[in-house]
DNA sequence: TTGCATACCTCTTGGAAAGAGGTATAAGAT
DNA sequence: ATCTTATACCTCTTTCCAAGAGGTATGCAA
């Protein structure tokens, strides 16, 4: 029985990461790998496996379009992200942010709401 | 092989909010199912399934302890947060608000950086 | 006496991140 | 010359957590 399942609440942040990143400028997975490292100041790090798997599954969606590009002998594929990905960039990005405010919240406690 | 497998890193944020809200009162598994949906104003939900996983869980390592209380003819089962638990939350908030401060800061981007 | 709310529990499934492993080329070191 | 390291791609398997389905029992109200 095929079923709706409900995607895991916490789950998505390599994508949003790795959409924002591309909205910069295009980069190829390797680079990127460096670059989440290295722009979080080493607090955040994911291994290639993830973030070519997630390129791919973005692609083949259709939010992300692909170009091989050849510099100085080496081959390397850039990523940019479409409409589609940049729509999904803000849906990510909205429903990450609320929830990172709820769990926030519940962590200040209740006597911040009281002084409202 | 025994593994020292590095925990999943957004993981264990149903632990995090079962362990402050624990902090402010004893509560029963029943009763943190729908505290959690009401005090996030619906932004959250986890099922009884999790609730009670984390409970137990918890409790065998030491990070809760549990008292049997009959309630107007009803069995419930209260939790406390023990010392080694308020340790453990600690360090689970920290680490999480030090994620959600470094993914919020690569949504921002580095613009922002750049006014520092 | 049927049904609903309360209160507990466990087992299975799903999906995503982690990690290991594999290929190939270029550049620099020995 | 060749060996290693860095670059650059890829996929398969393992691990683990959250989700969900399902199951028991009691008290109360219709």
């Amino acid at each position: 029985m095929p079923r709706a399942s409900s995607p895991n609440f916490m789950a998505g942040v390599p994508e949003l990461i790795i959409l924002r990143l591309l909205q910069d400028r295009e980069m190829y997975g390797y680079e990127l790998v460096q670059a989440i490292r290295t722009e979080t100041g080493d607090a955040m790090s994911l291994g290639e496996g993830v973030v070519y798997t997630v390129l791919h599954t973005l692609e083949r969606e259709g939010a992300l379009r692909s170009r091989r590009k050849s510099v100085e002998g080496r081959s390397r594929i850039y990523y940019t992200p479409t409409a589609v990905g940049l729509k999904r960039y803000g849906a990510l990005a909205r429903s990450w942010t609320s929830l990172a405010d709820t769990i926030r919240a519940v962590i200040e406690g209740p006597r911040h709401a009281a002084i409202i």
